[in-house]
DNA sequence: CCGAATCGTTCTGACTCTGAATGGTTCCCG
DNA sequence: CGGGAACCATTCAGAGTCAGAACGATTCGG
């Protein structure tokens, strides 16, 4: 029937799919987001620390580790470095004292409002393009992804 | 007022921001993409070249690195995979012998349009727990700001 | 009470990407 | 024309991030 070559290779290319726009999308917030962490002595990562930690999750560095889908090798860097400014304390578990147990401080509880406060400054720059109420649509459906993706949300 | 200290650290906790939902769920969702591409020999990188190619976009390495926003020593090695399994012609501009000009074959087209079959699959995926609505206005919300971005969306 | 299992830590190595150095090509100006 | 400056691609060394193996300390089970 029709036999008219697009220019492009595929009716439904590449760039339309969820996948593809979730990732470039992601690896460019997620580069101005590291910067803006970066001024205040922080990665990604501890902040994720930080969050499970907030969010209840189970204290223990190994737990921690199968929580953040991460080598326990590298919870050991981060819980240094948190712990090195004092934004987490750790101690042995009395009971068992294989295990190290995190604590957010007080101080680590204002550091990780600051990120907080850093990462919603940050979304005013990015969704500006988008009415409010697309906007609160977007978060909330990222919200359902995450958590059917096991990750922490409140919300 | 009101004394009563919330066992989480914030009102507005990091969590709720569009900007770490979307870098938590990125890095999960291109991992599985990552692992899906994998499997036909690619990586993300190699599918964004095809697709900046595919976009019409200038079509010599410095300025395909300047548009996917990456050092032109990684384009050489991306266009050195892709030309050794037939995905693009490699050819020096008899205009400006020092260019390098790249360009999809047919198989190249071929290939992307199965990273795009792939993609789609994913999608479905990953985006199981939503309405039929919801998905297209995710793909939607998320074009619109890939576009604010500058990045590359057919739509 | 002793061997197996568990937790944390250290360290080595894989992987990805950038930036500097190099060689070939073109442009510009005297 | 001719020669130096600018430009493009390529190679190579190195920074950064992370996982996995190896080890020591501690606990558990028989």
């Amino acid at each position: 029937m029709n036999d008219v070559k697009p220019p492009q290779a595929a009716a439904r290319p590449v760039t339309t799919s969820v996948v593809f726009r979730l990732g470039t999308l992601g690896s460019v917030v997620t580069a101005r987001y590291t910067e803006a962490l970066a001024e205040i002595g922080l990665k990604p990562k501890h902040v994720g620390l930080m969050v499970a930690l907030d969010s209840g999750a189970p204290p223990s560095q190994l737990e921690l580790a199968r929580t953040m889908a991460v080598a326990p090798s590298l919870v050991v860097s981060l819980a240094d470095h948190l712990e090195q400014i004092g934004a987490v304390d750790r101690v042995r578990d009395p009971a068992d004292r294989r295990r190290q147990v995190l604590a957010l401080t007080g101080a680590g509880r204002a550091l990780l409002a600051e990120c907080a406060a850093l990462a919603h400054r940050l979304d005013e720059e990015v969704t500006a393009a988008l009415g409010a109420s697309e906007r609160e649509a977007l978060r909330r459906t990222l919200g359902v992804l995450g958590a059917e993706a096991g990750l922490p949300t409140h919300d």
